[in-house]
DNA sequence: GGAAAAATCCCCCGAACAAGGGATTGATTA
DNA sequence: TAATCAATCCCTTGTTCGGGGGATTTTTCC
C-alpha cells in the first residue's frame, strides 16, 4: 500500500517540529507539508493534495474548526484529525460536526499518532482515549456556535467591558450595528444576557 | 566557549521531539537528555550534570514546580527554565519562587529558545515576551480580590445569567441588597460592568 | 450572474444596570 | 467596649441592555 500523505497544521513551532520528527519515523506516513496557520494550510492542501490533515483546534485568526469546514467543503475526501491540549475538549464535537474523523491529544505517543492516521485513512474514526471523564465539559460540547469574524471581534470587546457605543466607536460603525451583533451572539449562545454570554465564551476559550 | 548542557523535561512526547529537533540546530547547545517525568529527570540531572533544565510546568504526579524545588535544593547552580502553554501563566510566579530563571511559552520559536538558554546560563533572567506585554494579566494574578461568601454566591448567580430581581428571589432578600453586592463586586474587581466582571471571575477560576 | 451569508443600519419600549448617595443591624475581634 | 466588617435595605438619575420588529448593502461562494 502507498504511504499516506499527511499535512500538519499548528501555530506552535515546537509542535510542528515534534510532529515532523515523529512522523518521519513512520514508514507508512509521508509528511507532505507543515503549516503554521489556516491560510497557509489551504494553500498546501491545494498544492499537495494530502490524504490526511492533522490540525490544531485553537489557532489565532482562523480556528481549526473553521479550517476543517473549509477543507471538507472543498475536498470532501480528505480526512481530518483534530489535535488539542487537554482543556479544549469542549470543541471536539464541533470538529466532528465539521467532518473531522479523528481526535488526538498533543500528549499522544508516536504509536497513537500512527494509529490515528492509519485509522482515519481507512475510513474509520479514531478518538484519543482519556476522553470519557469530565461531565461539565461534555455538557458544554456542541454548544459552541459558529461565530463570524465580526461577531468574535464584538464578543471580545464586550468581554473587555466596553459598552455598545464604545465598541461602535472603535469599529467605526453605528451603535445599532454593534447591537445587532450583540443580539446575534445572545441568540447563538442561547443565553439572555451579557453575564451568561461571557461565562460561556470564557469556558469555551473564546475570550 | 563551551556549549551549554541542556536537559528537557516534558510529559508530551511531541514536545520532547520538537525540542530535540530545534535544539539540535543550535550549535551552542548540547542536549544531554530528555525526560518524560520528574523521576526520570532527577536521575538524568544526577548522571548528566546539565547546566540548564527546561521543564514543563504541569506534569502528572510531580509538577514542574516541585521538580524545580528538588533540583534547586540538590544542585543550586543549575538554571531552570519553566515552560508552559498560554493559560497556565498563573503558575509562573511559583516557579520563580522555586528558583526558576526563565519562562518559555510552548509557542516559542527556535530563536527564543536559544536566547532563553543562553540568558539563564549567563545568570540573567529570561521571560517570554508575550508576558511583558501582557502586564494586565500579570496584575490579575495574585490579586483576586477577597470576596465575602455572600458576594461569591451572588457572583455565581450573576454568571448563571440571573438578573438582580431573580437573584433576590432565590436568596430571599431585597433586590436592593443584591444590587449592593453587585456594586461591591464591580468595585472590588475594578470593572464597570457585568461583562468585565464575569471575564475576570472566569479567568480567576471563580465561576 | 445569482443565491446566501455577513455586515450594516434603523426604530420602539420596558427592564435591568451603573453610579451616586445613604442607613441599620448583627457578628467578629482587636 | 469600640471599631470593623458583612449583610441588609432604601432612593434617584441616567445609561445600557434585551427583545421585538424591520431594511439595505457588501462579500462570498457556487
Amino acid at each position: 500500500m502507498d504511504s499516506v500523505k499527511v499535512l500538519v497544521v499548528d501555530d506552535h513551532p515546537m509542535v510542528l517540529e515534534g510532529m515532523q520528527a515523529m512522523l518521519s519515523q513512520i514508514d507508512s506516513v509521508w509528511l507532505v507539508g507543515l503549516a503554521s496557520n489556516a491560510y497557509h494550510a489551504m494553500e498546501l492542501v491545494k498544492a499537495d493534495t494530502p490524504h490526511v490533515v492533522i490540525t490544531d483546534i485553537s489557532m489565532p485568526e482562523v480556528s481549526g474548526i473553521e479550517l476543517a469546514a473549509k477543507i471538507k467543503a472543498a475536498y470532501p475526501t480528505i480526512k481530518i484529525i483534530a489535535m488539542s491540549t487537554f482543556n479544549e475538549r469542549s470543541l471536539i464535537s464541533q470538529m466532528v460536526q465539521q467532518g473531522a474523523s479523528g481526535y488526538l491529544l498533543k500528549s499522544a505517543s508516536q504509536e497513537e499518532i500512527e494509529e490515528a492516521i492509519l485509522s482515519v485513512n481507512a475510513n474509520k474514526l479514531y478518538m484519543s482515549l482519556d476522553l470519557a471523564l469530565n461531565k461539565k465539559e461534555q455538557d458544554d460540547m456542541g454548544k459552541a456556535p459558529m461565530l463570524t469574524s465580526r461577531e468574535k471581534e464584538v464578543l471580545t470587546l464586550i468581554a473587555e467591558g466596553f459598552t455598545n457605543p464604545q465598541i461602535a466607536n472603535k469599529l467605526f460603525v453605528s451603535p445599532y450595528t454593534v447591537d445587532s451583533h450583540r443580539k446575534n451572539l445572545l441568540t447563538k449562545f442561547n443565553v439572555n444576557n451579557t453575564a451568561g454570554l461571557i461565562k460561556l465564551a470564557a469556558r469555551l476559550g473564546l475570550v
